[in-house]
DNA sequence: GAGAAGTGATTAGGGAGCTAACTATTTGGG
DNA sequence: CCCAAATAGTTAGCTCCCTAATCACTTCTC
């Protein structure tokens, strides 16, 4: 392992909060901050891993989630509804199903209904590839939290929960 | 509140986890599988919201770590060094530098004792900005936090350790 | 001490996401 | 009934981060 990579590992620790509050004379709680910033930095590592995860089967996270939610529904929706259910916006939807579609896992129809609707629809190679990541991917995100008892992953569930109902509170207009 | 922003804050659901697991005859546990999703999606969600929250003070989330960084080591550090303790690349940085440059909230200087090397300097300006926004930033971060008891942040820090290591087992070599 | 190997920084190019602007179609109000 | 407003999808152009390749300098080895 090199330095880098310990370093990527290393999370800020709690002096360097208490460090930077102090810096400015402010009053804020270390332990909050340090909270706020080690979630930050572990959500950051995991959409990383989470690329080199999915690269192996020829997928991004993006496109993973495509294909799943797809064949969630009978293997057909259209972008608006993939980009609704994604929380991506439309033009992201449009860049995920070019890259699906190029690869044969996914194919574009014009919609029946309304002319200016169209439906993406799962393929059979596309559902093939479901089928073949799924037992190394589910074996994957299980070794993932393989460190907490399920009691403990309840509890976990539980305070991620609460701080994500916070996240507004970073956009929010008034401080 | 628009159908889009309700669907990007539903999580995913247990039985969403249940239903893709069963499709395949797997014997994964649903609970550890949720585990997973929703801490990837609240990573993302968290970093885009981060994003937000920098570029109100012209910043991104990367060059304001940068400047952090800098200022925590008496304002002087090398482009290497950053990449390493930022845990990104030295491209990244390259790519930091030059807008925080541009912006003049840091200078690029030629290394005394290496002629290969830079070093990277915080300006006046820069440490001017970073005190500007540290009341707000940190009340912010706070307010993320808030929904949790001091003894329950304890806790949350404790368990997202012991999930941070499992980060591995999405990138290990062996399955 | 000169060539080979290593290291620091940058450049080039790619993927994921965004917003804004554009096209085509549908819907709805006068 | 027709024109204006809304909606579906795409395109263009931006940022962030990455890897791989390149250039310049240092260090190590013989």
């Amino acid at each position: 392992m090199s330095d880098e990579a310990d370093a990527a590992n290393a999370a800020p620790s709690l002096d360097q909060a208490r460090r930077q509050i102090e810096r400015y004379g402010l009053s804020a709680d270390p332990q909050s901050v340090l909270v706020a910033v080690r979630l930050m930095a572990a959500g950051a590592r995991l959409g990383q891993a989470s690329e080199v995860h999915f690269a192996r089967f020829g997928l991004s996270t993006g496109r993973y989630r495509l294909l799943v939610d797809l064949e969630d529904h009978q293997g057909e929706k259209s972008p608006s509804q993939l980009a609704a259910s994604l929380g991506v916006s439309r033009a992201t939807v449009t860049g995920l199903v070019d890259g699906l579609e190029r690869d044969g896992l996914v194919a574009r129809r014009a919609s029946a209904e309304d002319g200016r609707g169209a439906v993406v629809v799962l393929t059979a190679r596309g559902a093939q590839r479901l089928r073949d990541m799924a037992a190394e991917h589910f074996a994957r995100l299980q070794a993932l939290v393989s460190g907490l008892t399920p009691d403990e992953r309840g509890v976990f569930l539980d305070l991620l929960a609460r701080i994500t109902q916070g996240i507004g509170a970073l956009t929010a207009e008034t401080p």
